[in-house]
RNA sequence: GGACCGUUCGCUUAGUUGGCUAAAGCGCCUCCCUGUCACGGAGGAGAUCACGGGUUCGAGUCCCGUACGGUCCGCCA
């Protein structure tokens, strides 16, 4: 028998027992005659003592023994007297007196530390190189940090699932060899042995099986399911692949579909951290809004700092930045900074970089004082102008006003980034709230200035607000979709639609983004094809799981929350993935590589 | 594809205006220790400062290039 208890387990009322535990050696404290081990496993920590004068053969194993060998160990739970019990191990009112070791494995001492302080709170974890932590990932998983997030993953899995089958849905695994798609992400692709030439692709979501399952009636699809893209990575998307809450229904609007979805996020919040949630239900905020206030259309609303349109008030003013952007078309907006007056001058470069990045000319600013205002700009605006524009926008003394001009898009990115900036700076993210909200009413089209046509805003399977009237009436670029997203503390968490399932307005909204009714059946006409037998109207979205975790879990990224994640370069770097293949294997695939 | 930041013993870091024979903590090795719990004590090993070039009497430090890593932009319907 390897082990009768686990490492997490014993206390007081197992004194006397004789027990086996198996794990691995955490730390070892070396007496001469005494010598002190905490042997770990998944569960905790539990320590162990050789006596070299009651069991001299198990003591002299002991002195062999180093970190990460993995033991086998044989004894009785002995209880501590008060003043040797340690407060900081849930085992450590207990030792256990060994009487037999065997030692399973040894180890190399490894590339990093594993060994962790049981306390809450232990970052220790956090500052090891990342290269290396992936490349020895199987012993980096024995380490706090890793291991929690794990078994966070999967209690949060475990909850989805149960929510969602409580709820009415079905989940249905869609297949992982399917057809590539022209739109959207790169494919990766898997050569075909059977077929010369022919390529399956992994799917990047199962976005036209999930609408192929409302047609045949499943109303209520759930999957977690794994989605796979050839593109670039970014911490909160990892390169390759990735896990979705596909979800699908149908006979449901737009509102009762946020109705029914929203307790699955409260629920799942309040049942698995200690995390409060900022507004019930969650608030809907159209796209438009959206931009005009936040400057993105995926906004942190756990603090406030919203932007505010002053373009008519400048419009005609003395500060040519301003009156050029109105006269140009565009528009001047401004954030009051709360309690921002005592930055340094340093400070505010720094926040004006953060603009240019943007795209912004400079960040304009005036200092609002207890009886004066201070700023480069006042000298252009005139006292009485900045007066008015410091009682407009409600600043108080002790506030800084920070202002973009330029066009639309350009201030929304510019002065969104300084806000972001902002919260964080001047400290008013509560990192104990999850800020949930739906955005709705994205635009069906945009204008593509390098390609000079109008394309699909998002999905193109999106239904259009309006329908079919709205496409042949109205100018493409007014119309809105039936298209949302939802966000969470800045991150977006989804993308959903109300689908477009009606063949003629398809045809139509492609006709809009330049494609012919042949060129649309090619790409996508048995999706189509199946419409024309009575599709149900759906909708539904698809969050992702790493994001919804690392938020959950404070995680920075979403490796943290992967067991074996890609690097930067999507290289697997412990199992040294991609790798060439043999020759035969090319041949029987007839696939030849061109290295150039 | 582009921008920025980084790379110093196994790990985490320090290294000032160029003076380094490169420092510390942890880890590792040897020895001592019967109540520690991140044990303690004594001693020791371990770094061509990512790589290549340049400036200089002299480069870890300054400059150029390359590789690798991270973040961001592009991309992600």
């Amino acid at each position: 028998m390897f082990r009768s208890h686990t490492c997490g387990e014993l206390g007081k009322t197992d004194v006397g027992k004789q027990v086996t535990l198996s794990g691995w050696v955490n730390t070892r404290r070396d007496h001469g005659g005494l010598i002190f081990i905490d042997l770990r496993d998944r569960y905790g920590l539990t320590q162990v003592v050789f006596d070299s004068e009651k069991y001299p053969p198990a003591w002299a194993v002991a002195e062999k023994l180093r970190d990460e060998f993995v033991i086998r160990i044989e004894g009785v739970v002995t209880g501590r007297p008060p003043e040797m019990v340690n407060p900081h191990l849930p085992t450590g009112s207990i030792e256990v007196r060994v009487s037999g070791v065997e030692v399973l494995n040894s180890s190399k001492t490894p590339p990093f530390e594993v060994s962790y302080l049981p306390a809450e709170g232990d970052t220790s974890t956090q500052t090891v190189n990342e290269e290396l932590r992936l490349k020895y990932r199987f012993i980096d998983l024995r380490r706090r940090r890793m291991l929690e997030n794990l078994e966070f993953r999967s209690r949060l899995t475990l909850f989805i699932r149960q929510w969602m089958v409580k709820n009415g849905f079905i989940e249905v695994e869609t297949p992982i060899l399917t057809v590539s798609s022209p739109e959207g992400a790169r494919d990766f692709l898997v050569p075909s042995r059977l077929h010369p030439g022919k390529f399956y692709a992994l799917p990047q979501a199962p976005q036209q099986y999930k609408q192929l399952l409302m047609v045949g009636g499943i109303d209520r699809y759930f999957q977690i399911a794994p989605c796979l893209r050839d593109e670039d990575a970014r911490a909160d998307r990892s390169p390759g692949e990735f896990y979705q809450l596909d979800v699908e229904t149908s006979f449901m609007t737009q509102e009762e579909f946020f109705t029914l979805m929203e307790p699955l996020f409260i629920e799942l919040t309040e049942t698995l951290t200690k995390k409060k949630i900022l507004r019930k239900p969650f608030p809907r905020i159209p796209f438009a809004q959206a931009m005009a206030k936040y400057g993105t259309d995926k906004p942190d609303i756990r603090f406030g700092l919203e932007i505010q349109d002053v373009t008519s008030m400048v419009a005609e003013c003395g500060f040519s930045v301003f009156s050029e952007a109105v006269n140009s078309g565009g528009v001047v907006r401004a954030i009051v900074a709360t309690g921002a007056a005592g930055m340094s001058r340093s400070q505010i470069d720094e926040l004006t970089e953060v603009a240019r990045k943007n795209k912004a000319k400079g960040l304009a600013y005036i200092v609002v004082k207890e009886d004066e205002l201070s700023s480069p700009i006042i000298k252009f605006l005139g006292e009485e102008l900045a007066l008015e524009l410091v009682k407009e926008l409600n600043a108080k003394p002790g506030d800084t006003i920070f202002f973009g001009a330029a066009d639309k898009a350009i201030v929304a990115a510019s002065l969104g980034a300084v806000r972001a900036e902002l919260g964080k700076r001047l400290d008013l993210i509560d990192s104990t709230m999850m800020a949930y909200c739906w955005i709705v009413d994205f635009p069906m089209f945009e204008y593509n200035e390098q390609e000079k046509k109008v394309d699909f805003c998002h999905n193109p399977f999106s239904l259009p607000q309006g329908g079919l009237e709205a496409l042949n009436t109205q100018d493409p670029l007014t119309i809105l979709a039936y298209q949302y997203d939802i966000v969470c503390n800045g991150v977006e968490l989804s993308s959903g639609a109300v689908r477009n399932v009606t063949p003629d307005i398809m045809y139509r909204a492609f006709e809009i983004a330049g494609y012919t009714r042949e060129q649309v059946d090619a790409k996508f006409g048995h999706m189509i094809r199946s419409f024309e037998f009575g599709a149900p109207p759906e909708c539904g979205f698809a969050p992702g799981i790493e994001r919804m975790a690392m938020l959950l879990r404070d995680e920075p990224n979403i490796r943290e929350i992967t067991a074996f994640p890609k690097n930067g370069r999507a290289e697997d770097v412990m199992m040294g993935a991609p790798s060439e293949v043999d020759a035969q294997q090319l041949k029987e695939l007839h696939i030849k590589v061109a290295h150039d």
